[in-house]
DNA sequence: ATGAAAATGACAATCATTTTCATTCCTGGT
DNA sequence: ACCAGGAATGAAAATGATTGTCATTTTCAT
């Protein structure tokens, strides 16, 4: 049926434009940014359809999501090789790290308690060595 | 100065309530349903009063914060022994967990990067086994 | 008691997200 | 090519959490 995970008959072509979006972006991305990032191109597209096909995306397991500190959700491409953040509280530097040890934790802690489909953010946030 | 850590000489009083409310709630609790806790005894606050105490007992590292799945966010008291979560997506339910694999891995991982006084987050969402 | 400063709460404002609904775009059958 | 019907779109309104405003009340040291 599908010729690429991306790309198979029925894909929205809003879909479709709003993954390629996420591509460009690289990370995270809002509804918001992917709106403007389309826009941003000349190219008409309703903030409604942006989250309409981030729904499906969500639910085709394409995309997946978090939130930001003050609650806004953003997105990314999933599939692509999953990492955590160390993040700098005052100038805000990133940097993006394994979590070897984490996703192994989290698979067992998840086992013992007999939940299936587990998921997990982990995040850390500190002072950097410039700051 | 404090006589312990959720009481001391310029502790709000709405915040001291808010608190107590929390630890009533046992769990997680939104905003609004500290707001249901405390007016439905009887009790008259507003709401924004409840925001304003979660906001500042943030800050003083009594509760910390959460995102619900449509972006609400929770509250729970702090402070108490470091664990972390796991949370069935369908019903809720939650257990507590020790995370001794993440403390060392965050540890690590600071050191590695020269980052100082590095907190984490770290949270399971999965699906219970009665779900 | 008194005045300054902090706290409170009703209400309005903001902002992300969802819903509604009228219009437009496709698609398959003729 | 033509047309009917369903899916997709998007503008605008609705929703709901959170924040800002500001007048009033409370607290507290003097």
């Amino acid at each position: 049926m599908a010729c690429c995970r991306t790309c198979w008959p029925g894909m929205k072509k809003s879909a479709t434009r709003v993954l390629q979006s996420l591509r460009q972006a690289g990370g995270f991305a809002s509804a918001q940014e992917v709106h403007q990032l389309i826009t941003g191109q000349g190219e008409r597209i309703g903030l409604t359809t942006i989250y309409r096909a981030l729904q499906s995306l969500q639910q085709e397991n394409l995309v997946d999501v978090l939130r930001r500190d003050d609650g806004e959700a953003i997105f990314r491409l999933c599939g692509e090789a999953h990492h955590h953040h160390l993040v700098c509280n005052k100038c805000g530097r990133t940097v993006e790290i394994e979590g070897g040890a984490i996703e192994k934790w989290a698979e067992t802690v998840a086992d013992e308690h007999g939940f299936r489909d587990v998921v997990h953010s982990a995040e850390l946030f500190g002072t950097c060595s410039k700051c």
